[in-house]
DNA sequence: CTGAAAGCGCTAACAT
DNA sequence: ATGTTAGCGCTTTCAG
């Protein structure tokens, strides 16, 4: 077998030119119908695959897809990049993937490369130090199109798909009161990301329209991992004024703070509550099992997706967002 | 801002060839110190961008690899991607992920795919079903090298990374007995590939090893959630003769035990003791935690990409088999 | 409906 | 050390 069949390969065994077996291939043009099956037919015959470094090239763009996510360990992150990769490939379209890390100069690195590989569109969702300064804003320039989701920049002026963070921890704080409880904490992030605001937001107003008192001692702030939960929940139960339930930001958090709960013999939800954020499966894991806010994945690819895809065949740049609500899904932590 | 540059650009700006931009900027061939950093200097400052896909077909060969995988929801895969994504864009090489969803179509769909973009390796796991042919053997028509982990097609001619799954099964079951277990249920896979048939393998010799008797009945077989292992678990414990001990070919079903070992109001691992495969990070959110067999990912990803580089750079096939030997993570469900 | 010509941006090989 | 030439495989444009 050669090595690489071309379409000149193709042609010269049907003694014919090279251009009608590329239009016969791509359907593309007017070719007779005998003579495109007869193309057809030999090209497989033939093993022929379509150069798609030539393909590219010559058309001065690939039909490519990059997704840029902080990472791939978290469940949140993973299942949407596993989604979207499903959705775009059905579209035609490859995906490339790029982890930044956490890491804005990594990230940079990444768009300089995106560009570099002309790629057709980017998804990405930013590291928790891209606040103050868009990074992506120079694939305008390339006119390539991006949409971000989850996280965005500041004030960033791009497609957009975000969750209502406001309204799910607003709606996780209310279930807790619902359910009898008066002192709830809050652990929150480290970061600045609107993500994160909104949630405090959402969990102050809660309060606040539940008539109950907002106490600085009752928001304390956490890392990503389940081993901070542990230790934040540790450091709230050691007040003197116990909370009786407690929101996370993540469910990991969450799964952290069951985890010390347990320890210390405190019954849940009887004594305490808790409920996280991103439904993650490990929150099926623990017991009793975790509930949490959940944002819809497959909503937000299907957004994402669109977004970007608009963007794409009509070459002109969109600003819309779209705000996903998020959904408590009642386990049996609260 | 132009919307493309390229060294021709750089080049008619400073009053030089093209092909000495060219040499510039990829450190190869003679030129002089002066003129290189001149040259670098403009192309910054134009803010050109290599084409990397006239690179690429100019070269006749992207400098991509290709990850080829079930899925991404597992944390197994999602982890070995992630990490192996990291090393391969440390060497400078971009990676494309390709789930096949478990479906032999869709991988060999894939494996087209791979030889259209000319990639310049592959590393692959295989779906279930791929077992006794081998899709990937066109790529070495294509002189496309490959590695597999974790799951190969039998006989495979090809470099494979493997875990000792035999062992891995052996030392959980052996354990379990250390313990005092005298009657240990494995629930194995419905599927025919070599690494379930190791451990099962691994399980029948450690019972014999250890003088107890290899019983039918203590061997069912689960799909890959949690929802089999918890129902798995109730036919197990349902007989007449129930097991003290159950060895689950992944965590997410020894979760599921362990979930329904919780609501029948068995304890662990005094009565029963529960141990799975993967480490998966869920094994932590369970209480017990889990105890598991590892298969140390970075080891997995460290040689795949070693066997997958030696044969890239020497541009010769190699059929080596690493195996990684597994290790069991003692927590608390033993 | 088919063919001929041209060129995308880059780099290897050869020439100066 | 630099320039010239040629061509990778494909597709668009124009001619017939």
């Amino acid at each position: 077998m050669k090595s690489t069949i071309t379409i000149k390969d193709v042609a010269s065994e049907l003694g014919i030119h090279h251009v009608t077996v590329s239009r016969a291939l791509r359907n593309t043009g007017s070719v007779k119908q005998e003579t495109r099956d007869l193309i057809k037919k030999k090209a497989n015959e033939l093993g022929y695959k379509p150069n798609r470094l030539a393909q590219n090239f010559r058309n001065k763009r690939s039909h490519t897809l990059a997704v840029v996510v902080p990472n791939l360990r978290s469940n949140f992150f993973s299942k949407f990049v596993s989604d979207f990769m499903e959705i775009a490939q059905e579209a035609g379209y490859s995906v490339m993937i790029f982890q930044s890390g956490e890491e804005l100069n990594l990230e940079k690195e990444i768009i300089d490369s995106l560009i570099g590989y002309r790629v057709a569109g980017v998804v990405a969702s930013v590291t928790k130090d891209t606040i103050y300064e868009n990074p992506f804003d120079i694939l305008k320039d390339e006119n390539i199109p991006y949409v971000f989701f989850d996280r965005a920049p500041k004030q960033a002026k791009a497609a957009q798909v975000l969750v209502n963070n406001f309204q799910g921890a607003y709606d996780a704080v209310t279930a807790m009161v619902k359910s009898g409880k008066k002192r709830i904490a809050y652990i929150s992030a480290h970061y600045q990301h609107k993500i994160f605001l909104d949630r405090l937001a959402g969990y102050k107003q809660a309060l606040k329209d539940n008539g109950l008192p907002y106490r600085e001692d009752m928001i304390v702030k956490a890392g990503f991992f389940m081993k901070d939960g542990f230790g934040q929940a540790k450091i709230l139960m050691e007040k003197k004024d116990k909370p009786d339930g407690i929101l996370a930001f993540r469910d990991e958090i969450g799964i952290g703070v069951i985890k010390y709960l347990k320890k210390i013999g405190a019954r849940i939800p009887e004594d305490i509550a808790v409920v996280g954020f991103d439904n993650d499966p490990m929150g099926l894991a623990c017991e009793p099992e975790l509930t949490t806010v959940q944002q819809s994945i497959p909503a937000m690819v299907a957004s994402s997706f669109d977004l970007l895809l608009g963007q794409i065949k009509s070459d002109k740049l969109s600003f819309e967002k779209m705000i996903i609500e998020p959904k408590i899904i009642y386990r049996g932590s609260v």
